[in-house]
DNA sequence: GCGACAG
DNA sequence: ATCTTGTCGC
C-alpha cells in the first residue's frame, strides 16, 4: 500500500518558474487526501521564516510542543538565503530549503506540522504546506493569513 | 490588455 | 516578508 512514508519525495531546487510549475504538477497527485492522519499527534511542530531588512537573509525556525501540556520539547532555527524569488503560487521553493534545513536539526521527528502558507487553498492545490508534507512524510496543515486563489462567502446566521 | 497575486 | 502614519470600520 503506498503511502507517504513509503515513499519519500526528495526536495528538487527548480532551475526557473517553468521547472517549479512543472514539479508541482507532477507532485500533486501524491498528496494524501484521505489517510486518517494521527488521532492524537503526541507532538505538533509550528514554522515559519523571517526575512532581513534587504529581504536577502532568512531565518526558518521550527517549534516543536507537546500536544498535550504544549510544553516547548524541540527547537532549531536555521538561517540563510531565500532559494527562489517570490512569485505567486511558487512560494514554497523559496522557504523550503531552510525549513527543511531547520527540521533535520531537530532531535526529535514530530508528528504534525503547521506552517504558514497555503496548502491545497493553491492554484495548482500544491502549496508550501502539501510540498512539505510530501517531502517530510509527515502530516502539514497550512496557514494562510491573506487568500491566494479563490472567493468565499461567510457562515450564514445560525 | 489590465489587474491580482501565500510569504 | 519588511518598512511605516494615519485612517476606516466594527
Amino acid at each position: 500500500m503506498p503511502s507517504p512514508q513509503d515513499s519519500p519525495v526528495p526536495y528538487v531546487p527548480p532551475a526557473d518558474v517553468a521547472e517549479a510549475r512543472r514539479v508541482q504538477e507532477e507532485l500533486r497527485s501524491r498528496v494524501d487526501l484521505v489517510g486518517p492522519g494521527p488521532a492524537a499527534p503526541a507532538t505538533v511542530a509550528g514554522l515559519d521564516v523571517a526575512y532581513g531588512q534587504d529581504g536577502d537573509l532568512l531565518a526558518a525556525a521550527v517549534t516543536v510542543l507537546d500536544a498535550a501540556t504544549l510544553d516547548v520539547v524541540d527547537e532549531a532555527v536555521c538561517v540563510g538565503r531565500p532559494a527562489f524569488p517570490y512569485v505567486p503560487g511558487l512560494f514554497a521553493f523559496r522557504e523550503m530549503p531552510a525549513l527543511l534545513a531547520a527540521l533535520d536539526r531537530l532531535t526529535t521527528r514530530p508528528e504534525l506540522l503547521v506552517c504558514d502558507g497555503h496548502g491545497l487553498a493553491h492554484p495548482r492545490r500544491f502549496g508550501l504546506a502539501c510540498h512539505l508534507g510530501l517531502v517530510t512524510g509527515l502530516p502539514t496543515i497550512g496557514v494562510g493569513k491573506t487568500p491566494l486563489v479563490g472567493t468565499w462567502t461567510g457562515p450564514g446566521p445560525g
